[in-house]
DNA sequence: TAAAAATACTCCATAGGTATTTTAT
DNA sequence: ATAAAATACCTATGGAGTATTTTTA
Protein backbone atom coordinates (compact mmCIF):
# COMPACT_ATOMS: atom_id res chain seq x y z
CA UNK A 1 0.00 0.00 0.00
CA UNK A 2 1.59 3.18 -1.29
CA UNK A 3 0.89 6.78 -0.22
CA UNK A 4 0.85 7.90 -3.43
CA UNK A 5 -2.04 5.45 -4.35
CA UNK A 6 -3.51 7.28 -0.94
CA UNK A 7 -3.68 10.55 -2.69
CA UNK A 8 -4.67 9.22 -5.80
CA UNK A 9 -7.85 7.78 -3.94
CA UNK A 10 -8.50 11.39 -2.27
CA UNK A 11 -8.03 13.43 -5.63
CA UNK A 12 -10.71 11.16 -7.03
CA UNK A 13 -13.45 11.85 -4.01
CA UNK A 14 -12.08 15.50 -4.18
CA UNK A 15 -12.60 16.02 -7.57
CA UNK A 16 -15.24 12.98 -9.10
CA UNK A 17 -13.16 12.07 -11.83
CA UNK A 18 -10.44 9.65 -12.46
CA UNK A 19 -9.46 11.92 -15.01
CA UNK A 20 -9.26 14.96 -12.59
CA UNK A 21 -7.49 12.84 -10.09
CA UNK A 22 -5.02 12.16 -12.38
CA UNK A 23 -4.18 15.43 -13.64
CA UNK A 24 -3.72 16.81 -10.27
CA UNK A 25 -1.40 14.11 -9.54
CA UNK A 26 0.40 14.73 -12.80
CA UNK A 27 -0.21 10.98 -14.25
CA UNK A 28 -2.18 9.23 -17.24
CA UNK A 29 -5.56 8.32 -16.84
CA UNK A 30 -5.00 4.71 -17.30
CA UNK A 31 -2.75 5.12 -14.16
CA UNK A 32 -5.42 6.02 -12.01
CA UNK A 33 -7.45 3.48 -13.32
CA UNK A 34 -5.03 1.00 -12.42
CA UNK A 35 -3.81 2.46 -8.68
CA UNK A 36 -8.03 2.35 -7.92
CA UNK A 37 -7.81 -1.25 -8.72
CA UNK A 38 -4.86 -2.42 -7.27
CA UNK A 39 -5.83 -0.81 -4.24
CA UNK A 40 -9.23 -2.82 -4.78
CA UNK A 41 -8.05 -6.03 -5.21
CA UNK A 42 -5.37 -5.42 -2.32
CA UNK A 43 -8.09 -4.27 0.33
CA UNK A 44 -10.41 -6.95 -1.54
CA UNK A 45 -13.00 -4.24 -1.39
CA UNK A 46 -14.22 -2.10 -3.88
CA UNK A 47 -14.07 1.34 -2.78
CA UNK A 48 -15.81 3.44 -5.48
CA UNK A 49 -19.32 2.66 -7.76
CA UNK A 50 -18.30 3.56 -11.44
CA UNK A 51 -20.76 4.75 -13.65
CA UNK A 52 -22.38 8.05 -14.32
CA UNK A 53 -21.38 10.09 -11.50
CA UNK A 54 -18.73 8.26 -9.51
CA UNK A 55 -20.25 7.18 -5.93
CA UNK A 56 -18.38 5.99 -3.05
CA UNK A 57 -19.19 2.47 -1.85
CA UNK A 58 -19.23 2.91 2.35
CA UNK A 59 -16.06 1.00 2.19
CA UNK A 60 -14.76 3.58 -0.02
CA UNK A 61 -16.58 6.32 2.66
CA UNK A 62 -14.56 4.53 5.47
CA UNK A 63 -11.54 4.69 3.26
CA UNK A 64 -11.82 8.31 2.71
CA UNK A 65 -12.13 9.36 5.76
CA UNK A 66 -9.49 7.12 7.42
CA UNK A 67 -7.09 7.62 4.80
CA UNK A 68 -7.14 10.81 5.02
CA UNK A 69 -5.71 11.11 8.66
CA UNK A 70 -2.88 8.82 7.31
CA UNK A 71 -1.61 11.04 4.88
CA UNK A 72 -1.98 13.96 7.57
CA UNK A 73 0.33 12.10 9.55
CA UNK A 74 3.05 10.82 7.12
CA UNK A 75 2.97 14.84 5.75
CA UNK A 76 3.27 15.88 9.26
CA UNK A 77 6.08 13.36 9.80
CA UNK A 78 7.95 14.84 6.92
CA UNK A 79 7.67 18.22 7.77
CA UNK A 80 8.89 17.19 11.36
CA UNK A 81 11.83 15.95 10.08
CA UNK A 82 12.52 18.18 8.02
CA UNK A 83 12.30 21.06 10.79
CA UNK A 84 14.95 18.74 12.29
CA UNK A 85 17.06 19.14 9.82
CA UNK A 86 16.50 22.65 9.73
CA UNK A 87 17.72 23.03 13.13
CA UNK A 88 13.83 24.62 13.77
CA UNK A 89 13.23 21.43 16.05
CA UNK A 90 15.08 19.35 18.02
CA UNK A 91 15.44 17.80 21.05
CA UNK A 92 19.36 17.74 23.43
CA UNK A 93 19.39 15.10 25.90
CA UNK A 94 21.89 16.13 28.49
CA UNK A 95 23.11 14.40 31.57
CA UNK A 96 24.04 16.57 34.77
CA UNK A 97 26.28 15.81 37.88
CA UNK A 98 25.20 17.60 41.36
CA UNK A 99 26.31 19.99 41.86
CA UNK A 100 26.93 21.67 38.34
CA UNK A 101 23.44 20.94 37.48
CA UNK A 102 22.03 23.53 40.65
CA UNK A 103 24.98 25.75 40.31
CA UNK A 104 26.28 26.59 36.61
CA UNK A 105 23.18 24.98 34.43
CA UNK A 106 20.18 26.66 35.05
CA UNK A 107 21.47 30.46 33.32
CA UNK A 108 22.77 28.50 30.45
CA UNK A 109 20.13 26.38 29.54
CA UNK A 110 18.10 30.08 29.87
CA UNK A 111 20.37 31.42 27.68
CA UNK A 112 20.70 28.74 25.09
CA UNK A 113 16.60 28.56 25.20
CA UNK A 114 15.99 32.05 24.66
CA UNK A 115 18.21 31.84 21.74
CA UNK A 116 16.37 28.39 20.24
CA UNK A 117 13.10 28.50 21.55
CA UNK A 118 12.39 25.33 19.69
CA UNK A 119 14.75 22.86 21.36
CA UNK A 120 13.61 21.23 23.75
CA UNK A 121 16.14 20.24 26.46
CA UNK A 122 16.14 17.11 28.55
CA UNK A 123 17.90 17.23 31.68
CA UNK A 124 18.53 14.18 33.71
CA UNK A 125 20.85 14.34 36.44
CA UNK A 126 22.54 10.99 37.93
CA UNK A 127 26.24 10.18 39.38
CA UNK A 128 29.23 9.94 36.66
CA UNK A 129 29.12 6.35 36.39
CA UNK A 130 25.28 6.29 35.64
CA UNK A 131 25.54 9.25 33.01
CA UNK A 132 28.40 6.92 31.29
CA UNK A 133 26.23 4.09 30.85
CA UNK A 134 23.06 6.00 29.23
CA UNK A 135 25.95 8.12 27.11
CA UNK A 136 27.32 4.91 25.81
CA UNK A 137 23.81 3.65 25.02
CA UNK A 138 23.22 6.33 23.05
CA UNK A 139 20.51 7.44 25.47
CA UNK A 140 21.98 11.07 26.55
CA UNK A 141 23.75 13.27 23.61
CA UNK A 142 26.46 14.82 25.89
CA UNK A 143 26.91 15.34 29.76
CA UNK A 144 28.23 17.56 32.21
CA UNK A 145 29.90 15.64 34.96
CA UNK A 146 33.33 14.76 36.01
CA UNK A 147 35.53 12.28 34.07
CA UNK A 148 34.58 9.29 33.11
CA UNK A 149 36.65 5.84 33.45
CA UNK A 150 39.53 5.50 31.41
CA UNK A 151 39.38 3.64 28.24
CA UNK A 152 35.85 4.18 28.22
CA UNK A 153 35.34 5.15 24.62
CA UNK A 154 33.94 8.47 25.49
CA UNK A 155 35.01 11.84 24.71
CA UNK A 156 35.99 13.84 27.62
CA UNK A 157 36.88 17.71 27.58
CA UNK A 158 38.03 19.34 30.77
CA UNK A 159 35.97 22.27 31.39
CA UNK A 160 36.93 23.57 34.65
CA UNK A 161 38.01 22.15 38.10
CA UNK A 162 36.91 21.63 41.45
CA UNK A 163 36.85 24.67 43.17
CA UNK A 164 36.77 23.52 46.91
CA UNK B 1 7.03 5.22 0.90
CA UNK B 2 5.79 2.27 1.59
CA UNK B 3 4.12 0.58 4.44
CA UNK B 4 6.14 -2.28 4.43
CA UNK B 5 9.71 -0.01 4.85
CA UNK B 6 7.86 1.39 8.02
CA UNK B 7 7.39 -2.24 9.21
CA UNK B 8 10.85 -3.44 8.37
CA UNK B 9 12.21 -0.10 10.21
CA UNK B 10 10.22 -1.15 12.92
CA UNK B 11 11.60 -4.33 13.26
CA UNK B 12 14.59 -2.97 13.49
CA UNK B 13 14.45 -1.15 16.06
CA UNK B 14 12.56 -3.64 18.29
CA UNK B 15 15.51 -6.30 17.36
CA UNK B 16 18.39 -3.78 16.69
CA UNK B 17 19.26 -5.63 14.28
CA UNK B 18 18.78 -5.45 9.94
CA UNK B 19 19.65 -10.01 9.93
CA UNK B 20 16.67 -10.50 13.04
CA UNK B 21 14.78 -7.88 10.79
CA UNK B 22 14.69 -9.49 7.99
CA UNK B 23 14.06 -12.84 9.70
CA UNK B 24 11.13 -11.51 11.12
CA UNK B 25 9.84 -9.74 7.81
CA UNK B 26 10.50 -13.18 5.73
CA UNK B 27 13.20 -10.96 3.60
CA UNK B 28 16.71 -11.16 3.24
CA UNK B 29 19.54 -9.03 5.07
CA UNK B 30 20.44 -6.65 1.73
CA UNK B 31 16.50 -6.68 1.32
CA UNK B 32 16.34 -5.02 4.62
CA UNK B 33 19.51 -2.82 4.10
CA UNK B 34 18.20 -1.52 0.63
CA UNK B 35 14.66 -0.42 2.08
CA UNK B 36 16.49 1.13 4.82
CA UNK B 37 18.60 2.88 2.09
CA UNK B 38 15.92 4.04 0.00
CA UNK B 39 13.88 5.35 3.17
CA UNK B 40 16.54 7.86 4.03
CA UNK B 41 17.17 8.78 0.77
CA UNK B 42 13.45 9.66 -0.24
CA UNK B 43 13.28 11.30 3.43
CA UNK B 44 17.09 12.65 3.06
CA UNK B 45 17.92 12.06 6.70
CA UNK B 46 19.66 9.51 8.25
CA UNK B 47 17.77 7.48 10.10
CA UNK B 48 19.97 4.99 12.00
CA UNK B 49 23.83 4.82 13.16
CA UNK B 50 25.34 2.01 11.65
CA UNK B 51 28.22 0.23 13.58
CA UNK B 52 28.96 -1.12 16.89
CA UNK B 53 25.54 -1.54 18.26
CA UNK B 54 22.66 -0.15 16.24
CA UNK B 55 22.12 3.65 16.94
CA UNK B 56 19.06 5.42 15.87
CA UNK B 57 19.56 9.15 15.31
CA UNK B 58 17.45 11.93 16.14
CA UNK B 59 15.46 11.81 12.66
CA UNK B 60 14.99 8.38 13.75
CA UNK B 61 14.00 8.80 16.81
CA UNK B 62 11.18 10.68 15.61
CA UNK B 63 10.44 8.90 12.79
CA UNK B 64 9.66 5.55 15.06
CA UNK B 65 7.23 7.32 17.17
CA UNK B 66 5.43 8.68 14.54
CA UNK B 67 5.71 6.29 11.72
CA UNK B 68 4.65 3.49 14.66
CA UNK B 69 1.75 5.60 14.37
CA UNK B 70 0.63 5.50 10.83
CA UNK B 71 1.10 1.79 11.24
CA UNK B 72 -1.56 1.29 13.84
CA UNK B 73 -3.65 3.47 11.69
CA UNK B 74 -3.13 1.70 8.23
CA UNK B 75 -3.68 -1.73 10.27
CA UNK B 76 -6.94 -0.17 11.92
CA UNK B 77 -8.25 0.66 8.63
CA UNK B 78 -7.99 -2.55 7.45
CA UNK B 79 -9.45 -4.74 10.18
CA UNK B 80 -12.37 -1.85 9.54
CA UNK B 81 -13.01 -2.57 6.38
CA UNK B 82 -12.94 -6.08 7.15
CA UNK B 83 -15.59 -5.86 9.71
CA UNK B 84 -17.26 -4.02 7.00
CA UNK B 85 -17.09 -7.32 4.23
CA UNK B 86 -17.84 -9.58 7.52
CA UNK B 87 -21.07 -7.41 8.26
CA UNK B 88 -19.97 -6.70 11.97
CA UNK B 89 -20.03 -3.08 11.12
CA UNK B 90 -21.42 -0.79 9.19
CA UNK B 91 -23.94 2.13 8.81
CA UNK B 92 -27.15 2.06 7.14
CA UNK B 93 -28.70 5.52 6.26
CA UNK B 94 -32.63 5.83 6.04
CA UNK B 95 -34.56 8.49 5.32
CA UNK B 96 -38.12 8.50 6.28
CA UNK B 97 -40.91 11.02 6.14
CA UNK B 98 -43.69 11.65 8.81
CA UNK B 99 -45.81 10.05 10.06
CA UNK B 100 -44.03 6.37 9.44
CA UNK B 101 -40.90 8.06 11.37
CA UNK B 102 -42.72 8.11 14.11
CA UNK B 103 -45.58 5.05 13.94
CA UNK B 104 -43.71 2.59 12.30
CA UNK B 105 -40.30 3.13 12.54
CA UNK B 106 -39.22 3.16 15.83
CA UNK B 107 -40.50 -0.91 16.90
CA UNK B 108 -38.03 -2.25 13.31
CA UNK B 109 -35.39 -0.07 14.71
CA UNK B 110 -35.08 -1.74 17.83
CA UNK B 111 -35.22 -4.86 16.71
CA UNK B 112 -32.49 -4.64 14.16
CA UNK B 113 -30.28 -2.82 16.47
CA UNK B 114 -30.54 -6.05 19.01
CA UNK B 115 -30.13 -8.04 16.04
CA UNK B 116 -27.10 -6.31 14.82
CA UNK B 117 -25.58 -4.38 17.92
CA UNK B 118 -22.29 -3.47 15.52
CA UNK B 119 -24.40 -1.48 13.24
CA UNK B 120 -24.65 1.75 13.48
CA UNK B 121 -28.00 3.06 11.68
CA UNK B 122 -28.80 6.86 10.43
CA UNK B 123 -32.30 7.89 10.33
CA UNK B 124 -33.34 11.18 8.38
CA UNK B 125 -36.60 12.98 8.19
CA UNK B 126 -37.74 14.70 5.34
CA UNK B 127 -40.51 14.76 2.59
CA UNK B 128 -40.67 12.38 -0.43
CA UNK B 129 -39.02 14.89 -2.44
CA UNK B 130 -35.75 15.64 -0.66
CA UNK B 131 -35.17 12.39 0.30
CA UNK B 132 -35.76 10.63 -3.48
CA UNK B 133 -32.89 13.14 -4.36
CA UNK B 134 -30.86 12.16 -1.21
CA UNK B 135 -31.24 8.64 -2.62
CA UNK B 136 -30.18 9.68 -6.40
CA UNK B 137 -27.04 11.29 -4.58
CA UNK B 138 -26.10 7.86 -3.07
CA UNK B 139 -26.43 10.17 0.12
CA UNK B 140 -29.31 7.79 1.67
CA UNK B 141 -29.28 4.17 1.36
CA UNK B 142 -33.12 3.73 1.05
CA UNK B 143 -36.23 5.19 2.34
CA UNK B 144 -39.60 4.45 3.58
CA UNK B 145 -41.66 7.41 1.83
CA UNK B 146 -44.40 7.56 -0.77
CA UNK B 147 -43.98 7.36 -4.34
CA UNK B 148 -41.42 9.11 -6.05
CA UNK B 149 -41.72 10.56 -9.25
CA UNK B 150 -42.50 8.78 -11.95
CA UNK B 151 -39.51 7.88 -14.41
CA UNK B 152 -37.01 8.72 -11.34
CA UNK B 153 -34.76 5.81 -11.85
CA UNK B 154 -35.19 4.58 -7.96
CA UNK B 155 -36.63 1.11 -7.47
CA UNK B 156 -40.22 1.49 -5.49
CA UNK B 157 -41.63 -0.94 -3.34
CA UNK B 158 -45.32 -0.93 -2.04
CA UNK B 159 -45.73 -2.03 1.43
CA UNK B 160 -48.71 -0.86 2.85
CA UNK B 161 -51.34 1.81 2.07
CA UNK B 162 -52.21 4.77 3.91
CA UNK B 163 -55.14 3.52 6.46
CA UNK B 164 -56.77 7.31 6.40
C1' DT C 1 37.82 -13.88 13.56
C1' DA C 2 33.08 -13.91 13.54
C1' DA C 3 29.05 -11.53 12.99
C1' DA C 4 26.53 -7.98 10.69
C1' DA C 5 25.95 -4.58 7.16
C1' DA C 6 27.10 -3.04 2.48
C1' DT C 7 27.83 -3.87 -2.42
C1' DA C 8 27.60 -6.04 -6.99
C1' DC C 9 24.89 -8.41 -10.01
C1' DT C 10 20.78 -10.57 -11.73
C1' DC C 11 15.90 -11.31 -12.45
C1' DC C 12 11.34 -10.38 -12.57
C1' DA C 13 7.12 -7.92 -11.18
C1' DT C 14 4.83 -4.03 -11.71
C1' DA C 15 4.14 0.98 -11.98
C1' DG C 16 3.41 4.02 -15.37
C1' DG C 17 3.03 5.44 -20.26
C1' DT C 18 0.70 5.21 -25.31
C1' DA C 19 -3.00 3.89 -27.96
C1' DT C 20 -7.41 1.88 -28.33
C1' DT C 21 -11.85 0.08 -26.96
C1' DT C 22 -15.79 -0.04 -24.10
C1' DT C 23 -19.24 2.17 -21.33
C1' DA C 24 -22.60 5.44 -20.11
C1' DT C 25 -24.90 10.25 -20.63
C1' DA D 1 -22.02 11.70 -29.84
C1' DT D 2 -18.94 12.59 -26.41
C1' DA D 3 -16.76 12.26 -22.37
C1' DA D 4 -14.84 9.12 -19.02
C1' DA D 5 -13.25 4.69 -17.52
C1' DA D 6 -11.38 0.19 -18.82
C1' DT D 7 -8.29 -2.71 -21.43
C1' DA D 8 -4.27 -4.21 -24.15
C1' DC D 9 0.20 -3.71 -24.73
C1' DC D 10 4.99 -2.07 -23.89
C1' DT D 11 8.93 -0.32 -21.37
C1' DA D 12 11.83 0.75 -17.65
C1' DT D 13 12.41 1.24 -12.92
C1' DG D 14 13.36 -0.85 -8.81
C1' DG D 15 12.19 -4.46 -5.35
C1' DA D 16 13.87 -8.68 -3.90
C1' DG D 17 17.08 -12.62 -4.31
C1' DT D 18 22.11 -14.90 -4.50
C1' DA D 19 26.77 -14.38 -3.74
C1' DT D 20 30.51 -11.72 -2.19
C1' DT D 21 33.04 -8.13 0.08
C1' DT D 22 33.70 -4.82 3.65
C1' DT D 23 33.31 -3.35 8.25
C1' DT D 24 33.58 -3.49 13.39
C1' DA D 25 33.45 -5.59 17.94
Amino acid sequence: MDLKTLKTFQMIVKYGSFVRAAEEMNYVQSTVTMQIQKLESDLGVQLIERGKKLQLTEAGRLFHEQSLQIIKNMEQLQSNLSDLQLGEAGNIRIGVTEPTASHRLPRIVARFMSEFPNIRISVEFANTPTISERLLKGELDFALCSAPDLGSELYFEPLFKKSS
